[in-house]
DNA sequence: TCTGGGGTCCTAGGACCC
DNA sequence: TCTGGGGTCCTAGGACCC
């Protein structure tokens, strides 16, 4: 999809269509999409709020609405699967078309690709680009040359050209710490990295991501699209982090974060009927250092308080680590909590501990979780995060705040 | 240029087991 | 008795993508 997030954002409001509109960008945000009006200004996804202003004073600034994201996403991606079953998706708004086995019925691959976008023009009312070739990452690289409201096609015999007259950024794989590797070994652009001896691209970038980029650079990445996981094969990871308004260095405040994060992925992993062996806590510092620590557990969860304790093991430490380092690592911008090895919670079977209550906080999970989707988000939260707590209230002395459904 | 939030994959060392 | 090789798990960090 061409500027996804911003283009759902306008899809109803015509009159902003030619001024310039970011979506995200407020306080310590970036921006997640800009149209194209602000990018004739040089404002881009990714960049801080503050420097889009900058660049162009007039920007107009408007929420995301992930609901909406979701929704235009799978009915593109409904569109995409009336094409051809083999779709992989890369994410909201990108995938992977195999359209090998459609020509036959729909035409040639550019004619499918037109017939694409026109079908999510008409349903959807956005524009999208495509590139067509002959494997994933020219595919990629094709579409980008595209945009905005395009198609490029690079036949088989011309793909080694294509790739050869780009800069190594370009390359699907390359970010900036690659880039910045190849520039200092004299290694500009896709020619010179495709004739590269490997020993020195190893010696520059490392053994691994040698070899992966003279495959790159030769066009030689997969065709096979690896469809979307399913039931069978759920996500790897969920996660959520913040990053607060103002630097936090309160032991309880952090926490009430924490459990927030906590609860909230939790709650997914509920939703998505997984559960995950490995809490990681990240910690983002002041000085913008970024530290994570994580844990395994004995059997996989999905119950707040275990990923909250988990979390706050694991935050403890982290302090008691930074503190009295040089650099004063006290105050936080950021904290995650993510949650990892997941499995299907059919497949956990949970170890009763002797004592242990019968009806315990998976119960009051699951409770909560009817609660807040018969009368919303924030319905139903532990009692420490409600609005103007503390966390030290009277009678406590455990020192964090108690996760208690109020 | 004062830098979000959601992910995936890879590497590397150490523990531990056979 | 002082020593191999293979495999897996755990932890931490880094790179990359949108």
């Amino acid at each position: 999809m061409d500027a996804f997030f911003a283009s759902v954002a306008l899809r109803d409001r015509p009159e902003l269509h030619d001024v310039p509109v970011a979506v995200g960008g407020g306080h310590r945000g970036v921006v997640l999409s800009a149209n194209y009006a602000a990018r004739a200004y040089g404002v881009r996804g990714g960049m801080s709020g503050l420097r889009a202003r900058r660049l162009c004073p007039q920007l107009i600034s408007v929420p995301g609405d992930h609901a909406a994201f979701s929704a235009v996403s799978s009915a593109v991606r409904d569109i995409f699967r009336r094409i051809t079953p083999l779709v992989e998706m890369a994410s909201l708004d990108e995938a992977f078309l195999d359209v090998r086995g459609a020509t036959r019925r729909l035409g040639s691959p550019y004619a499918i690709a037109e017939l694409v976008r026109a079908t999510v023009h008409d349903e959807q009312g956005i524009t999208c680009s495509a590139g067509v070739a002959p494997t994933v990452s020219v595919a990629k690289i094709a579409s980008r040359h595209a945009k905005p409201d395009g198609v490029v096609v690079v036949p088989p015999e011309e793909v080694v050209a294509f790739l050869h007259a780009l800069d190594v950024e370009e390359l699907y794989g390359v970010g900036t710490a690659t880039a910045t590797r190849l520039r200092r070994a004299g290694l500009r652009t896709v020619r010179q990295l495709a004739h590269a001896p490997l020993e020195e691209l190893r010696a520059a970038v490392g053994p691994g991501t040698a070899s992966q980029l003279q495959v790159l650079a030769w066009g030689r990445d997969r065709s096979e699209l690896h469809e979307r996981r399913g039931p069978q094969e759920p996500d790897r990871s969920m996660g959520a982090q913040r990053t607060f308004a103002h630097d936090l260095t309160d032991r309880e405040e952090i926490l009430r974060e924490v459990l927030g994060l906590a609860a909230k992925v939790t709650r997914r992993l509920r939703a998505g009927g997984v559960a995950g062996r490995t809490v990681v806590l990240t910690a983002r510092y002041a000085d913008f250092t970024t530290l994570t620590r994580s844990r395994a557990l004995p059997e996989p969860t999905d119950v707040t308080q275990e990923v909250y304790a988990a979390a706050t093991v694991l935050l403890d430490t982290l302090r008691r680590e930074q503190r009295g380092r040089p650099g004063r690592r006290d105050a936080l911008r950021l904290v995650g909590v993510r949650v990892e090895g997941l499995v299907p919670s059919a497949r956990v079977h949970r170890q009763r501990v002797l004592g242990e209550r019968e009806h315990g906080w998976s119960d009051a999970d699951r409770a909560m979780d009817r609660a807040t989707s018969r009368f919303g988000a924030g319905a139903v939260r532990p009692a420490a995060l409600l609005p103007g707590a503390t966390g030290r209230s009277e009678g406590r002395s455990e020192g964090r705040p108690e996760a208690d459904a109020g």
